[in-house]
RNA sequence: GGCCCGAUGGCGGAGUGGUUACGCAGAGGACUGCAAAUCCUUGCACGCCGGUUCGAUUCCGGCUCGGGCCU
């Protein structure tokens, strides 16, 4: 079991890029030493993306208890502070039950705010918001450089979504980000015994394994499940429908894209983002998170758990 | 067999007698409330053999290959 002697209750964590095998390695970890399964993946949270976000399966969940997957409607955005609020709440419920509670995702950014917290900034005003990104990049940022001229110094020119953010800020609240981002609150990094894990498998056996995953999301089914999405008419810049195989199939039903290059799309896509996901898990966390570098298969499962104690 | 056109990095695609676009893919990086998002940086080429020239990817000739036309 945990080394860690402490009386503070445990909190198991697996995190990698997009098919390392987090969760195949999440579900024997619940099944061994009792646990529950907590979704940290920012796509697996909506109801409307079962296929195409690739969550568990009917019969991985019969198998230990999961929570948080496909937990919200696709119309209702979820933030990083969203999801560390429910995520805290899963793992307060999970030490009342006894149980071991498991984070098995992908997100860095929700991770470390439930670790770390986050500034504590206000709900932004929705008028706010919504004027704020109404505006082109080159608007927004010469606004944020004359209200927020600190943050405009370190957000690059082109960068639409850091320029949005710190504008709507400001403009929301009377107070900078950065005045804001110099507290972080919520994270509960002290209350819990954490026990890490990082994936950095090999990048040719991820990369075959990305392919493998969107062949097998491009079905029958998930393009009906995408289509149902589209019936929805969610804003194009909802996250869901951001998600990976969102686009690319429904590109493939608007007859922008023909089968094949629908395929290679996603296929590169999903290569893409698992290449995000190493840089941000190679560097970001903290150095003493063990990594563990080999091809997650059958064999290295109890190697990996060996790692962080179990 | 003759004529014409083309040959540029992994792919697409400009261009130039000396300092060689750009896009995609790849690689590296950033990341404080949309993060499966967003943004930054970047290696790699001028079909082969001669000739002209101080200097050829660029001009000339031949060859090879590809495409087209003619007989």
């Amino acid at each position: 079991m945990n080394m860690a002697s402490t009386d503070k209750p445990p909190l198991a964590l697996i995190a990698g890029p997009t098919a390392s095998g987090k969760s195949a390695l999440a579900l024997a970890l619940a099944e061994k030493a009792g646990g529950i399964v907590i979704n940290a993946d920012s796509a697996q949270v909506y109801r409307d993306l079962r296929l195409v976000s690739a969550r568990p399966s009917q019969e991985d969940e019969a198998r230990a208890p999961h929570r948080l997957y496909g937990y919200r409607d696709g119309a209702d955005a979820c933030s990083a502070a969203d999801w560390a609020a429910d995520a805290k709440a899963e793992i307060a419920a999970a030490h009342a039950a006894g149980m071991l509670p498991i984070l098995a995702g992908g997100t860095g950014l929700y991770i470390r705010t439930l670790i770390d917290g986050i500034a504590p900034v206000p709900a932004i005003d929705p008028a706010v918001r919504e004027a704020v990104r109404a505006l082109a990049v080159g608007e927004a940022y010469s606004a944020l450089a004359r209200e927020d001229a600190e943050a405009a110094a370190r957000i690059r020119p082109g960068d639409p979504t850091r320029t949005a953010r710190a504008l709507e800020v400001v403009r929301s609240t009377g107070r900078t980000l950065t005045a804001w981002q110099a507290e972080k609150a919520g994270g509960i990094g002290d209350e819990v015994a954490l026990s890490p894990l990082i994936l950095l498998p090999p990048r040719d056996w991820l990369h075959i394994r990305c392919d493998a995953r969107f062949e097998k999301i491009f079905s029958d089914e998930s393009i009906e499940e995408v289509r149902l999405l589209l019936e929805r008419r969610l804003p194009a810049l909802a996250p869901v429908m951001r998600a990976i195989g969102v686009r690319e199939i429904a590109a493939w039903l608007r007859g922008e894209m023909d089968r094949e290059q629908a395929l290679a799309a996603g296929k590169a896509a999903t290569r893409q983002y698992a290449k995000r996901q190493y840089t941000w898990f190679r560097r970001q966390p903290p150095a003493p998170w063990p990594r563990f570098g080999e091809a997650l298969d059958c064999g290295a499962v109890p190697n990996a758990l060996a790692l962080i104690g179990f």
